[in-house]
DNA sequence: CGGTCATATATCATTCAGAAATATACTTTG
DNA sequence: CAAAGTATATTTCTGAATGATATATGACCG
């Protein structure tokens, strides 16, 4: 979704300002499948507002810099249901994290289960945040949405712990294999007799 | 990952066109957490080349337009290893299915149920497709990221096939109760006697 | 024989992410 | 107590990426 909607998503829930767009842009729930930079939404509200679909006022606050909220007009309201009123394309999903673990037998398998552990520990504690998140209980809709959530990462992390310890003997054991056959190139591909040779390299 | 790091991912697993570098990001396994557009990869492989991180030979075919193959240096191999060796940054996910949900109250629910289905279908020729993907099982690393994907989309779809009815339910009845609300404003937020101007406009 | 599909590369406008610059005020830390 | 860091708030810029389009070839299809 282009910064645009993202904006107007966010102003139908209330008035803010360019960097409480942000914040709830970063926050769960919304933060969990949004995002957009300030380069992004301070343009996009100017434009909003010059084409109409919002209204911008200064606001001068004490002990804190001004700023400028916007709320939603009519037409920003109805500009917002006709752009969610399309079918949404496929889920857009990156993850270095996941090209790195592809690619694993390339790499120091230590560094590998550093990664791994890691993720799990992220996993956690974000699952922990998602239980005490009373506003995301409030409406159906963000409370299906904060279920997938959880269903998501819990999926994810149980994965990892199922799968860390066969994942990391397999590493090794595949290193092991490929050093022998570096020791003793003769034995390479095909059905080589490689007992004793394994034998002696324990 | 930036796509010149991308392309050398890819070219690891042996020589390929920008072309192919491109089916490659998107079909099981790697395009489940990654992309790149040609935009992106025939610029980088001409800079990557220019570096001599990759060899490019024309390749002239019949039947078929002619292609540049590329194919990894040593010194293209280092500078993969490299970059896969660094932390990943947090996964990223953008999903405007999820936006939609999250608004779900403000659009009709016939739409929501239909989007709902149709994201079940997806999952399911998802899943069914990754069943039979030989090749995500033939190296540790690709075995354990197929299996991952497949914990996830799982995760995903049995989430909606046991919340779908009961989300369904809850937006028809709010909707009900918004109706209500509308035709007795009396029960409004600030027990305003509109009543009779209300009345009267129906 | 036109239409569309798969292969193959190049290019370009628009959009976006990420970072840095600027400004104010409170909090933490040595 | 001063320095450093954190939170609020906006603006601006660069480099990178997306998505679309243009070009070319041959295959397949009705």
């Amino acid at each position: 979704m282009d910064v645009r909607t993202l904006c107007l998503a966010v102003l139908s829930g209330g008035e803010a300002s360019g960097y409480e767009i942000r914040k709830a842009l970063q926050e769960a729930p919304l933060g969990h499948f949004q995002d957009a930079a300030y380069g992004s939404i301070y343009p996009a509200l100017l434009r909003l507002s010059n084409e109409g679909l919002v209204n911008g006022t200064a606001l001068s606050q004490e002990k804190r810099p001004d700023k400028k909220v916007y709320s939603l007009t009519a037409s920003g309201e109805r500009a917002l249901r006709q752009a969610l009123m399309v079918a949404p394309g496929p889920d857009k999903f990156r993850s270095d994290f996941l090209l790195i673990l592809y690619l694993a037998d390339q790499l120091p398998a230590e560094f590998i289960i550093d990664i791994i552990d890691e993720r799990m520990a992220e996993y956690e504690s974000c699952l922990a945040e998602m239980d005490d998140c009373d506003a995301c209980l409030e409406q159906p809709g963000t409370r299906f949405v904060h279920g997938f959530g959880q269903a998501w990462y819990r999926a994810a992390l149980d994965y990892l712990r199922e799968n860390r310890d066969r994942f990391a003997a397999e590493l090794v054991e595949m290193k092991r294999r490929r050093e022998i056959s570096k020791e003793t190139p003769s034995s390479g591909e095909k059905a080589a007799p490689l007992t004793s040779s394994v034998l002696i390299g324990e």
